[in-house]
DNA sequence: AAAGATTGATTGCTCAATCTTG
DNA sequence: CAAGATTGAGCAATCAATCTTT
Protein backbone atom coordinates (compact mmCIF):
# COMPACT_ATOMS: atom_id res chain seq x y z
CA UNK A 1 0.00 0.00 0.00
CA UNK A 2 1.55 3.26 -1.09
CA UNK A 3 0.49 6.76 -0.08
CA UNK A 4 -1.02 7.43 -3.48
CA UNK A 5 -3.42 4.54 -3.17
CA UNK A 6 -4.30 5.44 0.39
CA UNK A 7 -5.16 8.98 -0.65
CA UNK A 8 -7.50 7.62 -3.29
CA UNK A 9 -9.23 5.46 -0.72
CA UNK A 10 -9.63 8.44 1.57
CA UNK A 11 -11.27 10.53 -1.14
CA UNK A 12 -13.46 7.65 -2.20
CA UNK A 13 -14.58 7.08 1.34
CA UNK A 14 -15.34 10.75 1.85
CA UNK A 15 -17.62 10.68 -1.15
CA UNK A 16 -19.38 7.44 -0.23
CA UNK A 17 -19.87 8.37 3.42
CA UNK A 18 -21.21 11.71 2.36
CA UNK A 19 -23.89 10.12 0.19
CA UNK A 20 -24.90 7.45 2.67
CA UNK A 21 -24.97 9.94 5.52
CA UNK A 22 -27.20 12.30 3.59
CA UNK A 23 -29.62 9.48 2.77
CA UNK A 24 -29.84 8.40 6.42
CA UNK A 25 -30.32 11.93 7.63
CA UNK A 26 -32.99 12.75 5.11
CA UNK A 27 -35.04 9.60 5.37
CA UNK A 28 -34.56 8.65 9.02
CA UNK A 29 -33.26 11.70 10.81
CA UNK A 30 -30.09 10.06 12.08
CA UNK A 31 -26.43 10.52 11.28
CA UNK A 32 -24.03 7.88 10.10
CA UNK A 33 -22.45 7.64 13.54
CA UNK A 34 -25.89 7.34 15.10
CA UNK A 35 -26.77 4.53 12.75
CA UNK A 36 -23.56 2.65 13.36
CA UNK A 37 -23.88 2.98 17.10
CA UNK A 38 -27.47 1.74 16.98
CA UNK A 39 -26.36 -1.18 14.90
CA UNK A 40 -23.61 -2.17 17.32
CA UNK A 41 -25.92 -1.84 20.28
CA UNK A 42 -28.66 -3.81 18.56
CA UNK A 43 -26.31 -6.68 17.81
CA UNK A 44 -24.57 -6.70 21.18
CA UNK A 45 -25.50 -9.34 23.74
CA UNK A 46 -28.14 -7.82 26.00
CA UNK A 47 -28.46 -4.95 23.54
CA UNK A 48 -25.92 -3.02 25.54
CA UNK A 49 -22.26 -2.02 25.40
CA UNK A 50 -19.82 -0.16 27.60
CA UNK A 51 -18.88 3.25 26.32
CA UNK A 52 -15.34 2.13 25.57
CA UNK A 53 -16.46 -0.88 23.61
CA UNK A 54 -18.85 1.23 21.61
CA UNK A 55 -15.99 3.64 20.94
CA UNK A 56 -13.77 0.83 19.69
CA UNK A 57 -16.50 -0.58 17.46
CA UNK A 58 -17.36 2.76 15.91
CA UNK A 59 -13.82 4.15 15.64
CA UNK A 60 -14.76 7.20 17.69
CA UNK A 61 -13.11 8.67 20.76
CA UNK A 62 -14.43 8.21 24.27
CA UNK A 63 -15.73 11.72 24.41
CA UNK A 64 -17.37 11.50 21.02
CA UNK A 65 -19.25 8.41 22.17
CA UNK A 66 -20.23 10.11 25.37
CA UNK A 67 -21.89 12.87 23.38
CA UNK A 68 -23.30 10.47 20.83
CA UNK A 69 -25.15 8.53 23.52
CA UNK A 70 -26.58 11.78 24.83
CA UNK A 71 -27.97 12.49 21.37
CA UNK A 72 -29.48 9.04 21.13
CA UNK A 73 -30.89 9.37 24.63
CA UNK A 74 -32.49 12.68 23.77
CA UNK A 75 -34.02 11.11 20.68
CA UNK A 76 -35.32 8.21 22.75
CA UNK A 77 -33.28 5.69 20.78
CA UNK A 78 -30.97 4.62 23.61
CA UNK A 79 -30.46 5.15 27.31
CA UNK A 80 -27.59 4.96 29.72
CA UNK A 81 -27.34 2.42 32.47
CA UNK A 82 -24.90 2.12 35.33
CA UNK A 83 -22.57 -0.81 35.49
CA UNK A 84 -23.49 -2.72 38.65
CA UNK A 85 -20.13 -4.37 39.36
CA UNK A 86 -17.85 -1.47 38.37
CA UNK A 87 -19.55 1.80 39.09
CA UNK A 88 -17.13 3.76 36.96
CA UNK A 89 -18.54 2.04 33.91
CA UNK A 90 -21.58 3.10 31.91
CA UNK A 91 -23.60 1.02 29.53
CA UNK A 92 -25.31 2.31 26.45
CA UNK A 93 -28.55 0.39 25.95
CA UNK A 94 -30.69 0.55 22.84
CA UNK A 95 -34.41 1.10 23.38
CA UNK A 96 -37.29 -0.53 21.50
CA UNK A 97 -37.67 2.70 19.55
CA UNK A 98 -33.99 2.51 18.76
CA UNK A 99 -34.29 -1.04 17.51
CA UNK A 100 -37.21 -0.05 15.38
CA UNK A 101 -35.46 2.93 13.92
CA UNK A 102 -32.43 0.88 13.16
CA UNK A 103 -34.52 -1.67 11.31
CA UNK A 104 -36.13 1.08 9.28
CA UNK A 105 -32.78 2.59 8.40
CA UNK A 106 -31.09 -0.67 7.59
CA UNK A 107 -32.26 -0.97 3.99
CA UNK A 108 -31.48 2.69 3.35
CA UNK A 109 -27.95 2.18 4.57
CA UNK A 110 -27.30 -0.86 2.44
CA UNK A 111 -28.96 0.52 -0.67
CA UNK A 112 -27.30 3.91 -0.45
CA UNK A 113 -23.96 2.23 0.18
CA UNK A 114 -24.29 -0.03 -2.84
CA UNK A 115 -25.32 2.85 -5.03
CA UNK A 116 -22.51 5.08 -3.87
CA UNK A 117 -19.95 2.34 -4.43
CA UNK A 118 -21.36 1.61 -7.86
CA UNK A 119 -21.14 5.28 -8.77
CA UNK A 120 -17.56 5.37 -7.58
CA UNK A 121 -16.70 2.28 -9.59
CA UNK A 122 -18.17 3.96 -12.66
CA UNK A 123 -15.96 7.00 -12.13
CA UNK A 124 -12.62 6.55 -13.89
CA UNK A 125 -10.87 8.33 -11.04
CA UNK A 126 -11.95 5.61 -8.62
CA UNK A 127 -12.61 2.56 -10.73
CA UNK A 128 -9.47 0.74 -9.66
CA UNK A 129 -9.72 1.42 -5.97
CA UNK A 130 -13.49 0.95 -5.81
CA UNK A 131 -13.37 -2.50 -7.31
CA UNK A 132 -10.19 -3.35 -5.43
CA UNK A 133 -11.85 -2.69 -2.10
CA UNK A 134 -14.24 -5.50 -2.65
CA UNK A 135 -11.57 -8.13 -2.45
CA UNK A 136 -10.69 -9.54 0.93
CA UNK A 137 -7.35 -10.49 2.37
CA UNK A 138 -5.48 -13.76 1.99
CA UNK A 139 -8.71 -15.73 2.20
CA UNK A 140 -10.09 -13.99 -0.83
CA UNK B 1 -18.51 -5.37 -1.02
CA UNK B 2 -20.97 -5.85 1.82
CA UNK B 3 -21.84 -3.37 4.53
CA UNK B 4 -19.91 -5.32 7.13
CA UNK B 5 -16.68 -4.99 5.21
CA UNK B 6 -17.28 -1.33 4.49
CA UNK B 7 -17.80 -0.63 8.18
CA UNK B 8 -14.48 -2.27 8.94
CA UNK B 9 -12.76 -0.11 6.37
CA UNK B 10 -14.33 2.99 7.88
CA UNK B 11 -13.10 2.16 11.36
CA UNK B 12 -9.68 1.24 10.06
CA UNK B 13 -9.43 4.50 8.18
CA UNK B 14 -10.52 6.50 11.21
CA UNK B 15 -7.71 4.97 13.20
CA UNK B 16 -5.04 5.39 10.55
CA UNK B 17 -6.02 8.96 9.70
CA UNK B 18 -6.04 9.81 13.37
CA UNK B 19 -2.46 8.62 13.81
CA UNK B 20 -1.10 10.23 10.67
CA UNK B 21 -2.91 13.47 11.40
CA UNK B 22 -1.50 13.64 14.90
CA UNK B 23 2.02 13.06 13.61
CA UNK B 24 1.69 15.82 11.01
CA UNK B 25 0.23 18.25 13.49
CA UNK B 26 2.84 17.59 16.14
CA UNK B 27 5.92 17.64 13.94
CA UNK B 28 4.93 20.14 11.25
CA UNK B 29 1.99 22.09 12.57
CA UNK B 30 -0.34 21.22 9.72
CA UNK B 31 -3.47 19.12 9.49
CA UNK B 32 -4.05 16.18 7.21
CA UNK B 33 -6.20 18.29 4.90
CA UNK B 34 -3.53 20.97 4.84
CA UNK B 35 -0.91 18.44 3.89
CA UNK B 36 -3.01 16.90 1.16
CA UNK B 37 -3.87 20.28 -0.30
CA UNK B 38 -0.20 21.29 -0.30
CA UNK B 39 0.67 18.06 -2.02
CA UNK B 40 -1.90 18.57 -4.76
CA UNK B 41 -0.85 22.16 -5.30
CA UNK B 42 2.82 21.21 -5.35
CA UNK B 43 2.26 18.60 -8.02
CA UNK B 44 -0.12 20.65 -10.13
CA UNK B 45 1.16 22.28 -13.32
CA UNK B 46 2.16 25.81 -12.42
CA UNK B 47 1.84 24.90 -8.75
CA UNK B 48 -1.73 26.15 -8.81
CA UNK B 49 -5.26 24.79 -8.91
CA UNK B 50 -8.73 26.22 -9.11
CA UNK B 51 -10.70 25.91 -5.91
CA UNK B 52 -13.06 23.39 -7.46
CA UNK B 53 -10.28 21.19 -8.70
CA UNK B 54 -8.62 21.27 -5.32
CA UNK B 55 -11.95 20.30 -3.78
CA UNK B 56 -12.31 17.34 -6.12
CA UNK B 57 -8.76 16.17 -5.46
CA UNK B 58 -9.07 16.37 -1.70
CA UNK B 59 -12.64 15.11 -1.37
CA UNK B 60 -13.71 18.28 0.45
CA UNK B 61 -16.58 20.64 -0.27
CA UNK B 62 -16.16 23.98 -1.98
CA UNK B 63 -16.61 25.87 1.24
CA UNK B 64 -14.19 23.65 3.13
CA UNK B 65 -11.54 24.36 0.50
CA UNK B 66 -12.30 28.04 0.65
CA UNK B 67 -11.52 28.01 4.37
CA UNK B 68 -8.59 25.70 3.96
CA UNK B 69 -6.90 28.08 1.56
CA UNK B 70 -7.41 30.91 4.03
CA UNK B 71 -5.63 28.86 6.67
CA UNK B 72 -2.75 28.13 4.32
CA UNK B 73 -2.61 31.77 3.29
CA UNK B 74 -2.47 32.89 6.90
CA UNK B 75 0.35 30.43 7.51
CA UNK B 76 2.19 31.73 4.45
CA UNK B 77 2.06 28.34 2.74
CA UNK B 78 -0.19 29.34 -0.14
CA UNK B 79 -1.83 32.37 -1.65
CA UNK B 80 -4.85 33.11 -3.77
CA UNK B 81 -4.71 34.41 -7.27
CA UNK B 82 -7.42 35.64 -9.57
CA UNK B 83 -8.18 33.76 -12.73
CA UNK B 84 -7.38 36.13 -15.60
CA UNK B 85 -9.77 34.72 -18.21
CA UNK B 86 -12.72 33.91 -15.91
CA UNK B 87 -12.87 36.36 -13.10
CA UNK B 88 -15.23 34.21 -11.10
CA UNK B 89 -12.46 31.67 -10.69
CA UNK B 90 -9.79 31.68 -8.00
CA UNK B 91 -6.51 29.85 -8.04
CA UNK B 92 -4.80 28.48 -5.01
CA UNK B 93 -1.04 28.79 -5.46
CA UNK B 94 1.53 27.16 -3.22
CA UNK B 95 4.37 29.41 -2.03
CA UNK B 96 8.02 28.51 -1.68
CA UNK B 97 7.47 28.17 2.05
CA UNK B 98 4.59 25.86 1.26
CA UNK B 99 6.73 23.72 -1.00
CA UNK B 100 9.39 23.55 1.65
CA UNK B 101 6.94 22.62 4.37
CA UNK B 102 5.45 19.96 2.20
CA UNK B 103 8.85 18.44 1.54
CA UNK B 104 9.57 18.39 5.25
CA UNK B 105 6.25 16.73 6.02
CA UNK B 106 6.45 14.21 3.24
CA UNK B 107 8.53 11.63 5.05
CA UNK B 108 6.43 12.02 8.18
CA UNK B 109 3.32 11.33 6.20
CA UNK B 110 4.65 8.24 4.52
CA UNK B 111 6.30 6.84 7.61
CA UNK B 112 3.34 7.45 9.88
CA UNK B 113 1.03 5.96 7.27
CA UNK B 114 3.12 2.83 6.92
CA UNK B 115 3.34 2.40 10.66
CA UNK B 116 -0.36 2.92 11.19
CA UNK B 117 -1.21 0.41 8.48
CA UNK B 118 1.25 -2.08 9.90
CA UNK B 119 -0.30 -1.70 13.34
CA UNK B 120 -3.73 -2.22 11.86
CA UNK B 121 -2.58 -5.31 10.02
CA UNK B 122 -1.23 -6.66 13.29
CA UNK B 123 -4.60 -6.13 14.98
CA UNK B 124 -6.78 -9.23 14.56
CA UNK B 125 -9.84 -7.01 14.18
CA UNK B 126 -8.38 -5.45 11.04
CA UNK B 127 -5.90 -7.94 9.69
CA UNK B 128 -8.10 -9.04 6.82
CA UNK B 129 -9.18 -5.63 5.66
CA UNK B 130 -5.78 -4.02 6.23
CA UNK B 131 -3.98 -6.49 4.02
CA UNK B 132 -6.85 -6.61 1.54
CA UNK B 133 -6.63 -2.88 0.94
CA UNK B 134 -3.19 -3.25 -0.51
CA UNK B 135 -4.42 -5.14 -3.50
CA UNK B 136 -5.50 -3.23 -6.55
CA UNK B 137 -8.35 -3.84 -8.91
CA UNK B 138 -8.44 -6.09 -11.96
CA UNK B 139 -4.85 -5.22 -12.79
CA UNK B 140 -3.63 -6.63 -9.52
C1' DA C 1 -2.27 6.54 41.23
C1' DA C 2 -5.01 4.57 37.33
C1' DA C 3 -9.34 3.70 34.76
C1' DG C 4 -13.81 5.12 32.90
C1' DA C 5 -16.69 8.67 31.55
C1' DT C 6 -17.99 13.46 31.03
C1' DT C 7 -17.27 18.50 30.13
C1' DG C 8 -15.10 22.95 28.22
C1' DA C 9 -12.71 24.80 24.48
C1' DT C 10 -11.43 24.54 19.88
C1' DT C 11 -11.27 22.85 15.17
C1' DG C 12 -12.90 21.76 10.74
C1' DC C 13 -16.60 20.23 8.31
C1' DT C 14 -21.38 20.79 5.98
C1' DC C 15 -25.59 23.27 4.40
C1' DA C 16 -27.82 27.27 2.92
C1' DA C 17 -27.54 31.87 1.70
C1' DT C 18 -24.99 35.48 -0.60
C1' DC C 19 -21.98 37.98 -3.73
C1' DT C 20 -19.72 38.43 -8.12
C1' DT C 21 -19.00 37.32 -12.78
C1' DG C 22 -20.44 35.13 -17.19
C1' DC D 1 -30.46 32.70 -14.67
C1' DA D 2 -26.16 29.64 -13.95
C1' DA D 3 -21.39 29.02 -12.17
C1' DG D 4 -17.64 29.83 -8.88
C1' DA D 5 -16.33 31.20 -4.49
C1' DT D 6 -17.12 32.99 0.10
C1' DT D 7 -19.66 33.70 4.48
C1' DG D 8 -22.90 32.69 8.54
C1' DA D 9 -24.79 29.22 11.32
C1' DG D 10 -24.73 24.82 13.19
C1' DC D 11 -22.88 20.20 14.06
C1' DA D 12 -19.84 16.65 15.39
C1' DA D 13 -15.31 15.52 16.16
C1' DT D 14 -10.87 16.12 18.87
C1' DC D 15 -7.73 17.31 23.03
C1' DA D 16 -7.07 18.39 27.65
C1' DA D 17 -8.90 18.87 32.04
C1' DT D 18 -12.01 17.12 35.54
C1' DC D 19 -14.79 14.09 38.40
C1' DT D 20 -15.84 9.58 40.27
C1' DT D 21 -14.71 5.04 41.39
C1' DT D 22 -11.24 1.33 41.91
Amino acid sequence: MDAERWDEIVVLQARVEQEVGTALQRRHGISLSDYRALRRLAEAPGRELRMQDLAALTGLSQSAVSRLIVRLETAGLARRDLCPDDRRGVYGVITDDGLHRREEARATYQTALSEALAEAAADPAFASVATGLGHGGPDG
